[in-house]
DNA sequence: CCTCCAGCCTTGACCGATCCAAGGCAGCAT
DNA sequence: ATGCTGCCTTGGATCGGTCAAGGCTGGAGG
């Protein structure tokens, strides 16, 4: 096969061992790889035949070396909270690493110790492990983000920087006041008038945030909020309980939450007092959980595109890494109702 | 800083920079970093502080390069499927990120088109981006086991060969029946005596396999399985319309099913009827999603130890990479089960 | 006093790609 | 026939590590 002497038979051909089947250089061949508009059509062609038939790809090591990229794109996640409805990490992994595969990127995985959102970033970095991260704990006033701008590493968070307004990394977020807004709107539009609100404690940005979407819907028909709301923790025992508050000394129809895990909690109660959502009591949660999607009778979710968001990520990852690198702004996408029995 | 002519200043520190700091050769700080034992104790010490001055970490992709090695395993990723309780596949995900840092390997994701179950690896074996692969989706008769076999690739499936009992691979499984045979002895511990099965058409290994810990622990109490099962397809719709047939037909007081998925099923047909789960008839899954885990008033559910698979995978990988590669047998690991208010 | 050897470190080549600058070879004008 | 332009091709250097083999030192042994 014309190798050279010593190289184990299975081993994957090379740049070199392509260049000499088709009687050309290396040189030749890696320009036909990587701007084949600088070859004569026919010599492009004698060489991409040779590519097929050694079924060449160029090594993954000595290129990333050369080039001082790895093509990949660090992403930290979380242990898995048990126990919570929150499936929003695992759809945007899923979206993600679609998305970045047309860009020519893949997404490399690290553990993520939850006292320490630092740690693996480093070390990736100074290892020239991946050429950029994406960031998506942001909520925790993102100290990654500060930490990665002091080193100059390239990233894009999916979150916006709440903590910090002047912050001018790119990022990619999805509106969730719109989407309780959007949420609310429904309710009211079937005819629910006292519309509570269950969401997360005063500390997180993004529970004020979505709840402001509640109060603004409440508000722009002439509705008052005051006593619907309630602030507790994102575990489901904390939304029934809650919601069996509510529904006492508050009387309301319906339920907007912050999440389906306190949806999930409002449902617990509503099955406790025998009552049926979507006939007696309307529940909307947040995220379009796996759980939203399967327990009787379907509980109406806010959808948070996250497709999209992914997409939105790995242009501005592009961008970021793009020659020479552009700033992307922020992007705050829409998210969607997820319509279901519960409402 | 002594650094070369030319360099950026804020390009990460090599070898040869380290090499100088400490005033020894290059290969002395490969030595310090891979083989200490070679170095006389005081220059390991001058060459160790020389790295943690200047924050060395090796460069990944030089390394790579020489010793063949990516120290990256591949895993692909399917996209996730809507409107079922499948959580098995991130659980696992999170687990092995976090075993294969202990091994000092990476994760990498690469998309997988459903339809083609070979797409992506043959790219990433030929551009040697990965040292090995895990398999997860080994239901589908594994091909890619086959085919990564007959390449000479390095891998280790979560799941058995079913369909190729001769497969010399190296293995890790959760045994499904035993799984199914402590759900079903559960709820005869329980006073149950008729307990139904709802699980998956007959052509899927694995929902046989489940299956025949139902039928042998209801056979080892001498309790009848005829009519009491069903096989359908692992959607939500199919275990509500399953379910009603049976509690209409065979009048059980309980179900085991193949999948959370379907155990959502019977959940609904229950709430349809003005069953209560748990009071009523008794209902068991399989997965311990998070939807088991937040649907009111909990589902009973058999439990993976996925982080025993995972650390089992890892294990062995090591053996497989390792020098000599040796053999790894496979493993069969056993599930538990999570009792909540479903039964 | 010389040889030998073990222990420790250094030297040079190499992994497989890409970048750079110089070399070849048309074709056209002079 | 010569010179020159423009396009393609070529060899060499380089990225930052590791492998294999060679050199230097000091103490033991003849």
């Amino acid at each position: 096969m014309g190798r050279m002497p010593g190289r184990v038979p299975s081993a994957p051909p090379t740049l070199a061992d392509v260049a000499e089947l088709a009687g050309v250089s290396r040189q030749t061949v890696s320009n036909a790889v990587n701007n084949p508009d600088l070859l004569r059509s026919d010599t492009l062609l004698r060489v991409q035949d040779a590519i097929a038939t050694l079924g060449y790809l160029p090594n993954r090591a000595a290129r990333n070396l050369r080039t001082r990229s790895s093509h990949l794109i660090g992403l930290r996640i979380t242990a898995a909270q048990e126990g919570t409805a929150n499936a929003t990490m695992d759809r945007f992994v899923h979206s993600l690493v679609d998305t970045s595969r047309e860009a020519g990127y893949h997404v490399l995985l690290f553990a993520g110790d939850p006292l320490d959102p630092l740690a693996g970033y480093d070390d990736l970095l100074r290892s020239t492990a991946v050429d950029a991260f994406v960031v998506t704990d942001t909520y925790l006033g993102n100290p990654q983000a500060a930490w990665l701008q002091t080193r100059r590493a390239p990233f894009v968070a999916f979150g916006r920087p709440w903590a910090d307004p002047e912050a001018t990394h790119p990022w990619v977020d999805v509106d969730g006041a719109a989407g309780c807004d959007l949420a609310t709107s429904h309710l009211l539009d079937r005819g629910h008038q006292r519309v509570a609100w269950i969401g997360w404690r005063k500390d997180s940005f993004i529970g004020e945030d979505r709840r402001s979407g509640w109060s603004r819907a409440m508000r722009s028909r002439g509705l008052p909020t005051t006593g619907l709301a309630s602030r507790v923790e994102d575990t489901v025992s904390s939304g029934r309980e809650a919601s069996a508050v509510l529904l006492d000394e508050a009387h309301p129809s319906a339920f907007v939450c912050a999440s389906d895990t306190l949806a999930m909690g409002v449902l617990h109660t509503l099955s406790q007092r025998g009552l049926v959502p979507g006939r007696d009591v309307a529940v909307v949660g947040f995220d379009d959980s796996q759980v939203a999607q399967v327990v009787p009778p379907g509980l109406t979710s806010v959808r948070q595109p996250l497709e999209d968001v992914a997409a939105e990520v790995v242009t501005a990852l592009e961008s970021l890494l793009g020659h020479p690198p552009a700033a992307h702004p922020g992007v705050l996408l829409e998210p969607t109702l997820a319509v279901r029995g519960s409402s």
